[in-house]
DNA sequence: CTGAAAGCGCTTACAG
DNA sequence: CTGAAAGCGCTTACAG
């Protein structure tokens, strides 16, 4: 039954127990040098008053944070609260706590986010979501984060980032292959794709494996729209309206993410346009709603649970000569929302 | 240009400056007994030299965290995640940041993160998500926060959670009758409820609103099932499988979160049941892809992102003697799920 | 207005 | 195996 009122110190387990709080510290920590009597009383005393170690007071005389920063672009959007789930999850299984930042997709708030998350003393800083086709903008980031590796700190990011750190990278040319081949086995042939900003990595790597796919088949690139759009849900209505307008023959649409997917289908919808009768949409990544959408959404799985848990265990493991590199797996889903190209359309 | 390798501390600001670490710390939290020009001074320096505050040594010496603790029960559920944005944002435009753990809806687990973030000596504590019926599982919690709260920790909840703490209550009385009295004007009166667990005092609230609206309306409480499950999707799946096959007259299916009602439309759609032609289907919160499911859903806006910033803008304030209490708005928004009561069911 | 010094609660060489 | 002591980087009375 732990007290209340000031928090119980080292000091008051040590006295307790008799011991030297230096003693008491090894104890509490299982490192060896004590005798297993002495510990295991230690450790008993301890788990009597309540005591829970002083972060800061340990981080400041060296020991480890047991504190991760994880930065996102926006946790309100679910593909980055899926990473997140999965990121908590391993931590609390590890005895680490998640510091969560918004970079809202802006590499200067990036970079001030991953300062706030150094001078916090984190174990461990990880970045998800996509990186910038730019890589000058990166540069300080990078900076920042060998510095921060070389005095014993460790970083993983999600994604294609021009960052010295390790990595998961998540199928993004796979997944647009597979989107597009798919859509092409179904007889499409116009086709037009709702991207999210050309500034980002993803975007890029997700585009070059559509247009991958599309030169197999002897499609031009020129013949498949790119509509550069936020890349959320109001992204997506706004470049299904777009498409709509400019390429009124398009069959099926490729969006960039699930949710830009929503927004196709909300503009469709909105317009009466039947899917997948007259018009095919397709998403990327699987977020868990995925499947309750009306029609249900055919996309690609990109394991956002899983990406979250692989790119905290990199983080957690000892540091290799230079940064690894990791993939992970991706599938292709078939739903309602994708169906045989229409014969003509009006 | 900062410099990398180990971090500047203010010691170094303080000499580069040309004075006691003292002055140097005064001039850069902005106390006054300092003169203007050399506080002026000192924080050119620091600025120049990229200085950061040790988060460790300030709140081991006594000053202020600037981190605050969120706990939710889930990141990944939309309506955790959005909350949790809303504390994101208005955290991130005071400069603080956001620890977030996971309660997983269990009181014990609940409790271990309270201990963990109050040893993070964080300056406020906040704590998402439903409250437990049996108040005995919080009274440790309770005692927790009381005393982290007497020695000038802050701590609020979203919820009713028999804590004393400031708290933002969410309409969930409200919010039950509202969605109640929609479908009854609708002319259904053979209605089923798909439940969270009966632990949960939101399960409890909304139930208590939804029963207020049936008396008035002269129905009696036996007469509507209250079936309890998961508060997921997949919770609501099987409520839906449950009232479906035990109560084959119902009309009117009120799920008690947005989440079981993807669920229940998930169940009815692959039964063939239409909504809402055959079954109604309403939810409760209006979390963002409430207006994407197809049909949309009908449902209760509760404000999610609105409550974060609501509950941490409270544990910012001062303290007031005894605990306050905000309620947040909430309006029925219908939509397509619900129609009017069929004249007979097979 | 400014500085020397104690102290926050720990960890870790360094002695024994 | 155990303990006394220094030190992590700050803040804040206490003197001047």
């Amino acid at each position: 039954m732990p007290r209340s009122g000031p928090a119980t110190r080292l000091i008051d387990v040590a006295e307790r127990a008799g011991v030297s709080i230096a003693t008491a510290s090894r104890s509490l920590r299982g490192q060896d040098g004590v005798s297993e009597a002495v510990a295991a009383h230690v450790r008993q005393v301890a788990s009597d008053l309540g005591y829970v170690v002083n972060v800061h007071a340990r981080t400041l005389a060296g020991g480890s944070t047991s504190i991760v920063g994880l930065i996102v672009h926006e946790i309100g959007d679910p593909y980055f609260s899926e990473i997140a789930s999965g990121v908590v999850h391993l931590a609390t299984a590890r005895g680490l706590t998640v510091q969560i930042c918004h970079s809202g997709r802006d590499p200067v708030t990036e970079l001030s986010q991953i300062r706030t998350l150094l001078a916090h003393g984190t174990e461990a800083v990880l970045i998800a979501g996509s990186g910038y086709v730019d890589p000058t903008l990166q540069s300080e980031a990078d900076k920042e984060l060998r510095a921060f590796q070389r005095s014993g700190g460790r970083a993983a990011v999600i994604g294609r980032h021009f960052l010295r750190t390790d990595a998961v990278l998540p199928a993004n040319v796979a997944a647009g292959e597979a989107i597009a081949e798919h859509v092409l086995s179904l007889g499409h042939r116009r086709i037009a794709v709702a991207a999210g900003s050309a500034a980002l990595t993803t975007v890029e790597d997700r585009v070059a494996g559509i247009r991958a796919a599309l030169e197999r088949h002897g499609i031009a690139p020129g013949d498949v729209p790119v509509v550069h759009s936020a890349f959320t849900r109001d992204g997506g209505q706004e470049a299904a309206e777009r498409i709509l307008h400019e390429h009124p023959r398009t069959t099926a649409i490729l969006a960039l993410n699930d949710v830009m997917a929503i927004g196709v289908l909300s503009t469709l919808r909105t317009l009466g346009v039947s899917v997948p009768h007259d018009v095919s949409v397709a998403g990327i990544d699987d977020i868990a709603v995925a499947a309750d959408l009306a029609p249900s959404l055919t996309t690609v799985r990109l394991h956002m649970q899983q990406l979250g848990e692989l790119v905290l265990s990199m983080a957690l493991k000892p540091p290799s000569a230079r940064p690894r590199r990791r993939g992970c797996g991706h599938e292709l889903v078939v739903r309602g929302s994708t169906g045989p190209a229409p014969r003509r359309r009006a």
